[in-house]
RNA sequence: GGUCUGGUAGUUCAGUUGGUUAGAAUACAUGCCUGUCACGCAUGGGGUCGCGAGUUCGAGUCUCGUCCAGACCGCCA
């Protein structure tokens, strides 16, 4: 037998107990006369202890351990002297009578504890090593209950979950898709799914209701802290539902993940925002709601008053810092430097202090009167002591620019607490978005997204202006889900192809069996995907998902612990009918 | 595809205007130490300064190229 407890639960209740425990070592401190030992497993820490009730056998055999050895031990429970107070079992520790050496370790290459010394690439190199850290081995257990959780409220309200294919066929539209070669049908290849969009519309046709599946996607693009080539959604779709019945019941889902993981329990709906309010008070579609601090629009005010960099601007916006009147000349200089980052893209920053005196004393006094500074502080609602920043440009460019720099007040004025959580729905996505290079309509969120009913008259005269029945869920500015009401009838599929430029025999060709199975009783019917590992990385209060995928891999796609993607055999190469071309 | 930051001991980092034998902490090894829990004290070993080329009497330091890592832009229906 290897154990009778774990390392992270024996207390002073067991004081006098006969134990086992197995696991490795973290620290040895020998002080001479006596040693002590820390045990650790995935339950926790326990110290060990020889001293002079210890055989001197067994006293030198411990002289032979080291850092990450594994062994066994038997022992007594004892209530220490001294104890820990920030140990959970730091008040007991165990007597050792016997110890048995299961497996030496080399030297690690850092230190695995709490705290670590080693840096990002070394801790993903031995990402084996690092999961035995707490803090590392804690996320993974976040992310275990919140699968249970998610597959508790699911199967509660009569979700099954089924699983769909993962070799499947490459789409047009979206992202890129990872493709690979098949062997038997040489010169072809499936496509990774980019999410089981197609299929789960497919079940619904077949009659079932409402799915759900916690599955892995592909996307073949390039990496960020929050995007990972391979990354896991949570995918639902019901059947004979409206948007407000999916909203109704996905929110069911989010609280019930806030008050079982976080206890946190949300009395009201959660806030509903246009995409075009959205863009126009927070200059992005997932806005950060734990603060407030919205993007004034003051062209009107501002405009025709000699200022140039005004005058010949499309669209000059404001926010407003709480509090912030006081910055100092370096503190603005920084701030302009930092809206003027190439990330950023502003040319220069405006700003206006507001005096604790009422007077205001803004960069751009040369043109602009007390009267005059004093129409934009009340168009913001600004109290003495309070800071307006200014930035002007295009529309589209400036008002991102004002979210950035609206997200970096917020974290300035320390508004973006890691345990506050601020949930919201925004809706009414357009259906389409230009592109300029192809010069022609993409779906915003998919060509399956149905048009708002009382849009669909837009199709001939202005698509761009159509709004859909799309939806995304969105924690702390952070993008947790999306989906939408799909179209199920086969007419206003064919001019939603035919808006995107799509011909018949190519959307034959690319959804054909999709729209053969629409020509058998589709149920109206819609969904939504939720990205888990977003989802979780907000509740972990981590930026980086990451920290929440137990084999992540690096920003260039690569597994550095595994040393992937790798070449293949020649042979191999030749058994897929696939010749490299040297660049 | 682009911009920026970094790469020096096992690890985390410092390294002045280009100038003697490249340092600290930690880890590791050895010895001492009976209540440690970031144990303490002493001693010791440990370096292709990412790689390649160039400038120079002389390069960790300057220049160019390249590789690796990270952040961001493009991209991500």
């Amino acid at each position: 037998m290897y154990r009778t407890h774990n390392c992270g639960e024996l207390t002073l209740n067991n004081v006098g107990q006969e134990v086992i425990l197995s696991g490795w070592i973290q620290t040895i401190r020998n002080l001479g006369g006596m040693t002590f030992i820390t045990l650790r497993d995935r339950y926790g820490l326990t110290q060990l202890v020889f001293d002079d009730n210890t055989s001197d056998v067994l006293k030198n055999k411990t002289r032979l351990l080291g850092r990450e050895f594994v062994i066994k031990i038997e022992g007594k429970v004892v209530e220490r002297s001294s104890k820990n107070p920030k140990m959970p079992t730091g008040e007991i520790e165990i007597h050792v009578e016997k110890l048995d050496l299961l497996n030496q370790s080399e030297i690690p290459p850092f230190t695995i504890e709490k705290e670590t010394d080693g840096g990002d690439e070394l801790r993903m190199k031995y990402r084996y090593l690092d999961l035995r850290r707490e803090p590392v081995r804690k996320n993974l257990e976040l992310r275990h209950r919140m699968g249970q959780e998610i597959r508790k409220y699911l199967d509660s309200v009569k979700f099954m979950e089924i699983e769909t294919p993962y070799l499947i066929k490459s789409t047009p539209e979206g992202a890129r898709d990872f493709i690979v070669p098949s062997r038997m049908n040489p010169g072809e290849f499936y496509a990774l799914p980019q999410s089981p969009q197609t299929f789960k519309q497919l079940l619904m046709i077949s009659g079932f209701d409402r799915y759900f599946q916690i599955v892995k996607c592909f996307r073949d693009e390039d990496l960020r802290a929050d995007r990972q080539p391979e990354f896991t959604q949570v995918d639902c779709e019901m059947s004979f539902v409206d948007q407000e019945d999916i909203l109704r019941t996905f929110e069911g889902l989010a609280n019930h993940l806030f008050y079982q993981i976080k206890g946190i329990t949300f009395n009201e709906p959660y806030p509903r925002i246009s995409y075009d309010n959205a863009m126009k008070y927070y200059g992005t579609d997932k806005p950060d709601l734990r603060f407030d601090m919205k993007i004034s629009e003051i062209s009107s005010l501002v405009k025709g008053k000699g200022f140039k960099v005004f005058d010949n601007v499309e669209y000059i916006g404001a926010i407003k810092a709480k509090g912030c009147g006081e910055y100092s000349r370096k503190q603005l200089d920084e701030l302009t430097a930092f809206v003027q980052k190439p990330q950023v893209g502003a040319k220069g920053l405006v700003y206006v202090k507001c005096n604790p005196d009422g007077t205001f004393k803004s960069s751009v006094d040369k043109f602009y009167s007390q009267e005059g500074l004093k129409s934009w502080a009340e168009e913001l609602n600004a109290q003495p002591g309070d800071l307006l920043l200014v930035l002007a440009g295009n529309k589209k460019d400036t008002l991102y620019a004002l979210n950035v720099l609206r997200l970096e007040m917020g974290e300035r004025l320390g508004l973006r607490d890691k345990d506050k959580f601020a949930p919201c729905w925004v809706v009414d996505f357009p259906l389409l978005e230009w592109d300029e290079e192809e010069q022609r309509y993409f779906a915003m969120h998919h060509p399956f997204t149905s048009p708002k009913t009382e849009d669909i008259k837009l199709f001939d005269s202005d698509p761009g202006n159509m709004r859909a029945n799309a939806y995304d869920f969105v924690i702390n500015g952070v993008e947790i889900g999306g989906g939408s009401i799909r179209i199920y009838e086969g007419e206003l599929q064919r001019k939603m192809f035919n808006a995107l430029g799509i011909s018949k025999k190519e959307a034959e060709e690319k959804f054909g069996f999709l729209l053969d199975a629409f020509k058998y009783g589709a149920p109206p019917h819609g969904g939504i995907a939720f990205g888990f590992d977003r989802w979780c990385s907000v509740f972990g209060g981590s930026e980086s998902i990451r920290d929440f995928i137990a084999f992540p891999k690096n920003n260039a796609g690569r597994d550095v612990m595994i040393d992937s993607p790798s070449k293949v055999d020649e042979n191999q190469l030749n058994e897929l009918s696939l010749k490299i071309v040297q660049k």
